[in-house]
DNA sequence: AAAAAAATGTTGCATTTGCAACAAAAAAGT
DNA sequence: ACTTTTTTGTTGCAAATGCAACATTTTTTT
């Protein structure tokens, strides 16, 4: 908790006290329960503590589409996030989780008592919305790509950037790969081994190295 | 300027002063004019206060890419969006824009002098990220839509709801909302004329009226 | 340790989509 | 007012993708 990218620069008894004054909870889900649905009007936010989710919605053809993943520092919360048709949106857990909740309007206005604080707060919240911002840039931009290949290939690419290595494990399930992607999953699976036999990639399950692009 | 929601609840010339404190500076850009590439270093922050411009990229086979559509009180800049590959993205203003330019560090770090403002000018710029984040994770849902008919449809139904009225007008042409949903355009004809055909919108151009989901 | 569930890998076939190539209409520039 | 450029609308055909169905492997649960 005190770990938290929330609390960067606080010290002893800091964080404690700025989770009071936030009227913070903490909220403790295991893997595949619910941690949140997009209906409830009030608003709150919630930031992964520990453990990882996802924000996912399934179609009428039982099509699962993977729209956001969460892990360590992740924000999310209705504020940021409207469905428009009849769908259900909800985020699991993907791995036990610890969230913490509060509301955004606890958050922007500062206390009366002003604790000394909640001016690092703000900009260390400000700086997890700029990593929200871009993780959804980066998913923007492969959901754009015309063809499963280019989508396989971006996607690899950010990873290899993540990990600044050409050779890394993909960190998560090859089929929660293809919801994350929207494609279908066997067609994927084609397509990765096409770029094996090309040598464009060497990949066995999640292990992945780029060889050329 | 004063009316940009970066300075709600500024009175006077609080906002002159802000900008001075802040080190802002105002670019003028004309129509087709490069507003930003995204390879600069130095972190700016960049906010539309007049006109409206597009975050694009072309790939090689000319096919042309809108991750991002900007009108006024949009947020951009290099800290939201990192490309991965050899693309070039930047942004284009697609009517004459007025956007104010200053840096990230300005602006989360208060001034030593703590103008009164500054607290007020971060909660309105929290406000603008909130807002950006809603229209990404938009974009990613009708992204993920598998078929383009859903895509046109998920569309179709936040601009409706943005418009209050299931009878609306495109906000972009045609073509150039085939290269927002990153589809092929004749193909996105073809399947408007379907949805025609079949009842569920009536169309005609730029002119939409949702029937039926 | 055994059983059940989930993930991976593969393929033929149907459907959707992209591409190419036009004609017509509308918008922008001179 | 005329010319040029952009946008819209249309279609046949080829290529890419989704779907269904299955065997195999790995992971999880009991």
């Amino acid at each position: 908790m005190q770990n938290s990218a929330l609390f960067r620069g606080f010290e002893g008894s800091d964080a404690q006290k700025m989770l009071r004054c936030l009227g913070a909870k903490i909220k403790n889900c295991n893997t595949n329960e619910t941690i949140m649905s997009y209906n409830e009007s009030p608003e709150y936010l919630y930031v992964v503590i520990s453990g990882t989710a996802e924000l996912t919605t399934y179609d009428y053809d039982g099509n699962k589409t993977i729209l956001e993943r969460f892990v360590r520092d992740s924000v999310f919360g209705d504020m940021f996030f409207r469905p428009s048709g009849n769908d259900e949106f909800a985020v699991y857990a993907t791995s036990p989780c610890e969230v913490l909740c509060f509301r955004y309007y606890n958050a922007i206005n500062q206390c009366e008592n002003a604790c000394k604080r909640h001016k690092d707060f703000l900009n260390n919240l400000f700086l997890l919305l700029s990593k929200k911002l871009l993780n959804q840039s980066q998913h923007i931009e492969i959901l754009t790509k015309r063809t499963i290949r280019e989508k396989l290939m971006s996607y690899f690419e950010h990873q290899a950037s993540e990990n600044s290595s050409f050779s890394f494990s993909l960190p998560m399930s090859l089929s929660s790969l293809a919801d994350y992607l929207s494609i279908d999953r066997s067609a994927m699976q084609r397509e990765i081994k096409r770029l094996n036999d090309e040598g464009i990639i060497v990949s066995k399950g999640k292990k992945i190295v780029i060889v050329r692009k």
